[in-house]
Parts: structure tokens; C-alpha cells; sequence
DNA sequence: ATAAACCCCGTACCAGAGTACGGTGTCAAG
DNA sequence: CTTGACACCGTACTCTGGTACGGGGTTTAT
């Protein structure tokens, strides 16, 4: 696999974080933190690269840094259960999170479409309609 | 503008919340704190009610308290053209929003249907997605 | 009238996801 | 061979969204 060549600070900036970040990720388990050669500095490949984008998108998507670790683990492949586990329940949550996003949709596009209606009047019943219910 | 009979254990218990979040908000200003009627115990009605649960589910739609505070100025009645204009700018933001989910949504979907189909394989179509591109 | 349950208020603490800091070591260029 | 950039490491700080705690005061029920 990938030849070994980057400083953690490449590696940061190919992967376009911070090097704290990476740093953090090695504590968190995110990332495996390669040998030391005796005195020295530690290289970086494509692999890890690819992990610090992994671990961004599945967080973009919506994983804690925990969960991703979870799915992480399963990186050999012989886990298929469990990977399909964990992504059912984000899937569920999604769709709960979606729904409940239509319905602020909804309800500030009546608001605003209440409120240009009535343009120049002293009472605003965008305003009025937030007050109650 | 309902009667205003409930204590701040009892409004915390119907809007679903902890009472130290309750305080956390009027804190916040996301609430407001009602008079204290010398000596006693303030008392909230339905209105703070409707309004907690509103933080609540805009909360879960990704909004933060400092945004949901955006929002709530809405109530203030004297600024009918800013209020329209916070409106309209939170609605666009929800749709992007709602974009954004709906990919993860479809991706996830995928992932998962891919995951199923190929049960018992030693490689999970679900973690070699995630893991390069 | 006394205990349990509840309120008020301030302050402190927690977890998650980083970011910053400071001292020291290493390496490459001039 | 010195100077600057970067690596290493531990510790500390940030920000968000709360929760917990402790010492009072009050209300309610027995
Ligand atoms: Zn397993
Ligand atoms: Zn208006
Ligand atoms: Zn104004
Ligand atoms: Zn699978």
C-alpha cells in the first residue's frame, strides 16, 4: 500500500484539517499513530489520507466521532451485520430529522408569506402568529 | 394566552425538559422569566409551553440556541420588515438544509440496500464506500 | 406543626470536538 | 553552524448545551 512519505503536517493539509486534529484523532483512536523511527519523525501515507476523509464525511453524515470509531473497527470486512446495524439506525434518524425540518419549512414559509401580505401595517402577523400556539 | 397556573417543575415536566434547562434558557434569553410576585414563586401557562418545545424541535433540526434566539426575536412586534427579513434568510437555510439531508438520506439508503444484498461476502459494500473516493 | 416536595439562585461541573500553548528535539538551507 | 520551519508531547483552554449541587425559602399534606 500507499509509500509512506508524508509529515503529519502534509498529512493535515492533504486531508485538509488541522494538525491538533489529527493529533486528536490519534488519541481517539480514529487513527492509527505509526512508529516512531527512534528520535525521528513519523510518516504518513495515502491510507491515512483516506481515514481522516473517511471519518469527515461519516461526520458530515451525521456520526459522533464515537460511532465512527464503531464503524471503523469493523474496516476488516467481516462485520457486514454490524456496519448494516449501526447504518439503519442513521438512517432512521435522518428520516426523523427530515420530517421534522419540513415542518419548520412550512411553518416559517407561511410566516413570511403572511408577513409580505400585509406590508406597512402596524401589527406584523408573522409576529403575531409566532406568539401563541 | 392561556392561564398562567403552572409552577417551572410543571412546565418543565409538560414541555419535556429538565428544569435546570428551563433556567438555562431564560438565562439564555431564549424564555422569558415572568415576574417574580414578591416573595413566591413564578408560574408560566401554555405559551411557555408551546415555546419550549418549539426550541426543542428547531433544535433537532440542526438549529443552535444562538439561531433559535434569531428566530424568537420574531416576537418582539415592533420590526416587521427585519423579522420578514431573519424569515426569509432561516427559510433559506432550512431548504439548503433540506437539500443536504435528502442526499445523505438517499446515500445512506443505498448503502444500506447494497449492505443487505450481499450478506455473508467477506467484503461490506457499506465500508468500502465510506472508505476511499 | 412538621416533613416532604418543590421553588430560587448562584456556582460548578460535564461531554464532545476540537484549538492553542510552550518547551524541546530534529532537520534542511544558507 | 546557525536559523527557521516543522515535529513531538503534555497540558490547558474554548465553545456549546446543558446537569448537578448546595443553601436557602415556601407550599402542601398529614
Ligand atoms: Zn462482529
Ligand atoms: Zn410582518
Ligand atoms: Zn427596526
Ligand atoms: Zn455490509
Amino acid at each position: 500500500m500507499g509509500n509512506h512519505d508524508l509529515t503529519i503536517g502534509m498529512l493535515a493539509r492533504q486531508a485538509g484539517v488541522n494538525v491538533e486534529t489529527v493529533r486528536y484523532y490519534q488519541r481517539r483512536g480514529l487513527l492509527p499513530e505509526p512508529d516512531k523511527p527512534l528520535g525521528g519523525i513519523r510518516r504518513y501515507g495515502a491510507g491515512e489520507v483516506a481515514r481522516i476523509k473517511f471519518v469527515k464525511r461519516a461526520q458530515h453524515m451525521g456520526f459522533s466521532l464515537e460511532e465512527i470509531a464503531a464503524l471503523l473497527k469493523l474496516e476488516d470486512g467481516t462485520h457486514c451485520a454490524e456496519a448494516r446495524a449501526i447504518a439503519v439506525e442513521k438512517l432512521e434518524e435522518v428520516r426523523r430529522r427530515l420530517e421534522g425540518l419540513r415542518d419548520i419549512e412550512q411553518r416559517l414559509r407561511q410566516l413570511v408569506s403572511e408577513c409580505g401580505a400585509r406590508r406597512g401595517n402596524v401589527r406584523c402577523p408573522l409576529i403575531d402568529s409566532l406568539r401563541d400556539k
